[in-house]
DNA sequence: ATTAATGCAAACGGTTTGCACTACT
DNA sequence: AGTAGTGCAAACCGTTTGCATTAAT
């Protein structure tokens, strides 16, 4: 048991020449709370509440290095707006409803027909985590009779 | 067989009090011509070689329009941008290699399986017009090794 | 004649860039 | 000491808006 979080991200860096410094870790940080889905826009916006001092430069910087070392990765958001969040373990989609904006991760299983069949039919392999399905939920299809 | 293609657009049109503008017939024309799969900046762009007095307000406000009366569709293109066309009597959702660029039509039975899953599962309602499902086309893998 | 639609120019929001300065290594 | 990273301000791009003017009905 480690006692940072961050200590594989930090050797990562340092192992290209690359530098682990506060900034970056608040965007790591932040982004890791809020747990995925964010726009670019909203992590600078949350970061400023942890370090009111943050600049969009260097929160977009940061994502496109994390990015790079495959610890950050971005699905396609509401508005057509790129969201990111902390790579997970396993790679998922996302299910997000119109109505409310809910959105759920989509594990592999749940795809894997889908992937299946576009890969027999068309030899097309599907990225699953730039996956997003939309449509409504339970609960709006309800709501809206 | 009517003279016109957009009669009808016409006629919806007026029927709720708005008009039928030789700008809108070009923005329609020019959509219609590219094919679906072309972002509102694109779409000014080409709307250009036609009249190069083509205005992006006008485009804009025009997509609106004809969105709103189900004329004109969008989907989620590349980097996260929309992308429009005009709406075909099936809907359909979209198959974009990451790769290559290139997009195919998704139909629907094609995406039944996971569909009919969601909703099972989830009682989650997939919207297939707004489905993009990106990966690697059969090409591009076999180029990549 | 009425009022929807246009064109312009300016504003906007999110993102990117150049550059001098700072600070991790 | 060396060089990656920061912060600032300005540029950028696609899109939206207000307003006076034009034109479809």
């Amino acid at each position: 048991m480690t006692a940072d979080r961050w200590t594989d991200v930090r050797r990562r860096l340092r192992s290209r020449g690359l530098r682990w410094t506060p900034q970056r870790r608040i965007v790591l940080e932040v982004l890791d709370d809020l747990d995925g889905h964010v726009t670019g826009a909203e992590l600078v916006e949350s970061c400023r509440a942890v370090d009111p001092a943050t600049t969009p430069s260097t929160v977009y910087r940061t994502l496109d290095v994390l990015e790079e070392l495959g610890i950050v990765a971005h699905s396609h958001g509401r508005e057509g707006r790129e969201e990111y969040h902390v790579r997970p373990a396993a790679n998922h989609g996302h299910l997000r409803c119109t109505a409310c904006g809910t959105t759920w991760d989509l594990s592999e299983p749940e795809v894997r027909g889908l992937a299946a069949g576009l890969f027999g039919r068309r030899r097309f392999e599907v990225a699953l985590e730039h996956l997003t399905v939309e449509g409504r939920c339970a609960a709006c299809r309800i709501v809206d009779a």
